[in-house]
RNA sequence: CGGGGCGUGGCGCAGCUUGGUAGCGCGCUUGCUUUGGGAGCAAGAGGCCGGCGGUUCAAAUCCGCCCGCCCCGACCA
């Protein structure tokens, strides 16, 4: 490719409305530009970039036996209907109506049609398992488009699903997938943890997402160094450190005008630890008392996983159910339904006395009142791992793709069956898993990038080798560079030739704005017998080939890299 | 959806408080010079100041409504 030709728009100055990294460099270096929220035209160098991950995504599929398939992005809501999403889900799926008027609706993912397919066309076990994958543009109306490419309301995506006569064989194609995942992401060039996740609505069900580490993500996983331990916060567990509690024995005590953590702790001189925290939720089958330790947080993930959806309640309804302001509720003498976090076992707490400007002190979760035990915090950086009581580390993440154990899910309302070696009837075992390329092609930029520019990973770069032609009026330097270019693109190699007619500065600046891996100048110390100064992006290492040998030896250079 | 911010040549911004000529840097065009790190000089092109309405002799500037974009939060099955 020639620079000349090339189209790639680039900027010197970061775009205003960019906060994260890889938003500002994709549009500074010419990849993307934003048509509305959440809306993007990849230009060809972010094009190229994609078609690499998803080719290399596309290899490691292959590699495990998935099928490629293409499904329609405008689907029937009849299916959605039969699935019950249609229900379920609200404003975030696009909804329209055809000319005939039949309700239809924009994709968000692919469930639906492709347990359509099997239920026509899978009917005996002989038939299982299948893998099946897509990768195609899915539609979200998100509610908040964020961070450029990495929260959009169209997206591409890689979309495989599993067919299994059952959980043995589903356990199976979860790990070829696990497999194939790690693959795709290593050779991608991202640095990618394996953490467990929220199966949300899927029940039992387990789920993993891949996470790749940067600030400019919206996850945050906890991770412990010593056993390997890796979950999602929003259902990482963890021991907090213990406080010394106080001896039980309840007293009431006035607390005038103390409402929040601090001014009760402040107030009565302990630490918030001493305290717990009460908050009340509505949910459809009533009031819930929610309780965790003063000094942590309540997961409302976690929370919903035991309650179902439900709201805070407003103040008029706390002083309805608890007698009391907000900031005096508490446990005792409460007839509603009390979920208690399980750090609170145990202790002696000050809580609300659900009388305003009173606090009681002294009490023993579990013998002053009843409630149900669960974990419904949020584990917190330095506690320690379950598993092995490590100290845990949290770290925030790119979420670059996700595998589902589906179960029936699906298949069961949609009445994907096939007939086992019995003849019964049994319902399809299925699971899912994604990969966002463009989520990767961001986390690259965003993990790797200098104050330069972009430095890509070989194997996802728009071109391997970036060759700046100095001085093209220069017919010795033009020549020389022509002949290397074409050398180097007759053995395979994606080269881009910069022979513009600009300020070398301009080259230069562009070459490392743009973050291919290898950078071949030749100017006229190269036609002087100097040698093709060969300098690697990252890292900055630089060496000279005699002209000859150049094309041969940035075959090596790749190589090795 | 709640809170906040911002809309002025292609990009980044100033001007708005205190109404009266639309400005700067980058980019773009042409010419000459330059040619190993986002060049120099000169001459140009390019803007219904997001939209609609109001106040006023007069609105980028004041007022109202709407739209768009960004950030924080909620949401993300």
């Amino acid at each position: 490719m020639l620079a000349s030709r090339l189209f790639f728009p680039t900027h010197k100055e970061d775009p205003a409305e960019a906060e994260a990294i890889s938003h500002k460099l994709m549009i500074r270096a010419g990849l993307v530009r934003q048509l509305a929220a959440g809306l993007y035209i990849y230009l060809p160098l972010g094009q190229r970039v994609i078609t690499k991950v998803i080719n290399i995504i596309h290899e490691e599929m292959n590699a495990i036996g998935a099928q490629e398939l293409s499904m329609p992005v405008l689907q029937p809501a009849e299916i959605w209907q039969q699935s019950g999403r249609y229900g379920e889900i609200g404003a975030e799926m696009f909804r329209l109506r055809d000319r005939g008027g039949r309700d239809m609706v924009l994709g968000m993912t692919h469930e639906e049609v492709v347990t359509w397919l099997a239920a026509r066309e899978i009917r005996s076990y002989r038939d299982l398992p299948q893998v099946w994958y897509q990768t195609q543009t899915k539609l979200r109306d998100e509610a908040r488009p964020k961070s450029g490419v990495l929260r959009t309301r169209e997206f591409i995506m890689k979309d495989s699903y599993s067919f299994d006569a059952d959980e043995g064989a589903l356990e199976k194609n979860y790990r070829l997938h696990i497999q194939a995942y790690n693959r795709i992401f290593e050779r991608a060039g991202v640095r990618f943890y394996m953490v467990e996740s929220d199966p949300g609505m899927m029940g039992g069900a387990t789920a993993h997402e891949f996470m790749a580490p940067s600030s400019a993500g919206e996850d945050e996983v906890a991770l412990c160094p010593a056993c390997g331990y890796a979950a999602n916060v929003e259902l990482a567990r963890a021991e907090p450190a213990r406080p010394q509690f106080p001896e039980p024995g309840m007293k009431e005590v006035a607390t005038p005008g103390a409402r929040t953590i601090e001014e009760v702790s402040g107030f009565l001189n302990v630490t918030p630890d001493l305290l717990i925290k009460s908050l009340l939720l509505i949910t459809e089958r009533g009031p819930v008392l929610a309780m965790v330790r003063g000094d942590q947080e309540m997961l409302e993930s976690k929370l919903a996983r035991i309650i179902g959806s439900h709201r805070l309640a407003e103040p008029e309804e706390v002083k309805e159910v608890t007698g009391a302001e907000a900031g005096f509720m508490g446990p005792l003498g409460l007839d509603i339904r009390k979920i208690a976090d399980q750090s609170l076992e145990g202790g002696v707490f000050i809580v609300g006395a659900n009388r305003d400007g009173f606090h009681i002190i002294g009490v023993a979760p579990g013998q002053d009142f009843q409630a149900e035990f669960a974990d419904i915090r949020r584990v917190r950086q330095g506690e320690k791992c379950p598993h092995c009581n490590a100290s845990l580390k949290l770290e925030r993440c790119i979420e670059i793709g996700n595998i589902f154990k589906l179960g029936t899910k699906y298949s069961g309302p949609m009445g994907a069956t096939y007939l086992d070696e019995q003849g019964q009837e049994r319902p399809v075992i299925m699971g899912s898993y994604g990969i966002g390329p463009a989520r990767v092609a961001a986390a690259a930029i965003e993990q790797l990038a200098d104050e330069k520019g972009i430095v890509w990973p070989l194997s996802i770069a728009p071109f391997a080798v970036h060759l700046v032609l100095v001085q093209p009026a220069d017919s010795q330097q033009a020549a020389m560079a022509e002949k290397l270019y074409l050398e180097l693109k007759s053995s395979g190699v994606d080269v881009l030739l910069d022979e513009r007619a600009i300020s070398p500065g301009v080259k230069f600046a562009e070459a490392e704005l743009m973050g291919c891996p290898v950078r071949v100048t030749i100017g006229k110390r190269a036609v002087a017998g100097g040698g093709v100064e060969v300098a690697l992006r990252r890292g900055g290492e630089e060496q000279k080939f005699e002209a000859g040998e150049a094309a041969a030896g940035i075959a090596s250079l790749l190589n090795q890299a």
